[in-house]
DNA sequence: AAATTATACTTAGATTATCTATGTATGTCA
DNA sequence: TGACATACATAGATAATCTAAGTATAATTT
């Protein structure tokens, strides 16, 4: 990951979920999803992602299915379920709320000058 | 805090030193800042922001003060270091970077209709 | 045909950061 | 005097990522 740790954690289940929510994928192809998606910036390791995989099916958010690909590889297929719809929605509401907060914060930060003509 | 706990970090710091930017606080004034820039949505614990606080200036983005403030209290400052400038700037990049690419993940899945009118 | 590489999934252990909970101490106000 | 807000500190619990290693199969290269 390109990315501080820290930033990652909270949005990974967010950016897994909306993928799953455009279609049925398997672990491995969301890792390249996001690679590319994100041009490059998210490199999610294995060890991070099928956990959270994981973590989402006994949470009920998602649930797995084995089928063989089309290159004859038997794949772990991962289908969001309607809790984990309902969960995609909260955690995109909280993820654009929180943005806007943050922005607050540090928008204020580089610009205090900008009161002094107000 | 009424965010998902994993959505916190990794943005600390960028809240702290861009709080420190403007001009030197103690730490009770940090979250009290943060509390209310946020419209309530921040609310740190004691137990999580003075640990950053003596991260950051173990690290050498801050430095620390003992003064009275205008209640009579003795209060410790923290003034943002050349080196926490630097790391700010950093961070504020990495940040907006970081939502730049969460939101080309996420949009692309609520909207995949989008494409067929293209 | 054999070796290498890419695909595909798994899990244990280390690291790190927040939160909970508690403790100490001072100043203000009723 | 008692209650409350202010102000700082830290130990331990919790949770999530990363590192690292392992297993197995398909595709590609030599």
């Amino acid at each position: 990951m390109n990315y501080d740790k820290g930033l990652i954690g909270g949005s990974t289940v967010l950016l897994v979920l909306s993928l799953l929510q455009e279609q049925d994928r398997y672990g491995y192809e969301i890792i390249k999803e996001l690679h590319i998606r994100s041009e490059k910036a998210f490199q999610f390791k294995e060890g991070t992602l099928y956990p959270v995989l994981h973590r989402l099916e006994a949470k009920g958010y998602v649930k797995s299915y084995k089928a063989k690909g089309d290159t004859g590889k038997t794949r772990k297929y991962y289908k969001i379920t309607k809790a984990g719809i309902e969960e995609l929605k909260e955690e995109t509401e909280a993820w654009e709320s929180f943005c806007e907060n943050v922005r607050k914060v540090i928008a204020a930060g580089g610009q205090k000058s900008i009161n002094t003509y107000g």
